[in-house]
DNA sequence: AACAACCTCAACCGCATCAGA
DNA sequence: GTCTGATGCGGTTGAGGTTGT
């Protein structure tokens, strides 16, 4: 049997709460999942007593509840990091996000759709607008570093024992970064990246 | 002031994968 | 091996806010 459209989602609102969540709403799952645990998402929902499908309280939790979620704008270092790592990975958003603690794979899949896959447009378009020769990269790195100079530009004003430690540490990362540019992905060293410590990507 | 166009981001959807029965 | 429910992921949508005319 068909539904019209119109009929399916007044059904749908019968079923379950939808849109925004509430303040209340958002009380009440903290609260169960404080005893019984981030998990069993259908059984928290109905134990919350809220009116949402498991997969709408988990979404709610992942990208919103959860303890140490990092909210507001995305550092110049972060932007360089989601960069990079998109261009080693792809769309892959939550692997992405795994390597920036306290943000979320939706975060960043938004940031990018609104921000960096603009910014980058427009550097391609800057450099089609050149010679051939000019427009022709250097390395495959370098319409990320293109879109990166400005934020490493920024951190010349770091007190001088940082930028030491920061420069050792960045050379390890440049040679980790530079290494699959030489020829096809490394599995080795690809797995090797995925299992670094997540303080390699914070220099402060 | 009014409207349109654009932007941002929370939330939803469908599909894939995993784990347990 | 198969089924089923739970979970995770990436793509997409739409409401609300902002900016431009």
């Amino acid at each position: 049997m068909q539904m019209a459209p119109v009929l399916i989602n007044e059904y749908r609102k019968k079923e379950s709460n939808r849109g925004a969540w509430t303040a209340e709403e958002d009380q009440k799952l903290a609260q169960v999942i404080s005893i019984h645990g981030p998990r069993r998402w259908k059984c928290i929902a109905a134990k919350a007593g809220l009116n949402r499908c498991g997969k709408s309280c988990r979404l709610r939790w992942m990208n919103y509840l959860r303890p140490n979620i990092k909210r507001g704008n995305i550092s110049d270092q972060e932007e360089d990091l989601i960069l990079r790592l998109h261009k080693l990975l792809g769309n892959r958003w939550s692997l992405i996000a795994g390597r920036l603690p306290g943000r979320t794979d939706n975060e960043i899949k938004n940031y990018w759709n609104s921000h960096l896959s603009k910014k980058l447009k427009q550097i391609e378009r800057q450099n089609s607008g050149l010679t051939a020769t000019e427009s022709e990269p250097k390395n495959p790195d370098e319409v990320a570093q293109v879109a990166t100079s400005a934020a490493n530009n920024r951190e010349e004003g770091t007190s001088r024992a940082n930028e030491d430690q920061k420069s050792s540490q960045l050379m390890i990362w440049d040679e980790l970064f530079d290494r699959p540019a030489e020829g096809p992905l490394n599995l080795e060293w690809m797995s090797k990246f995925l299992e670094m410590d997540e303080s390699w990507f914070y220099f402060a």
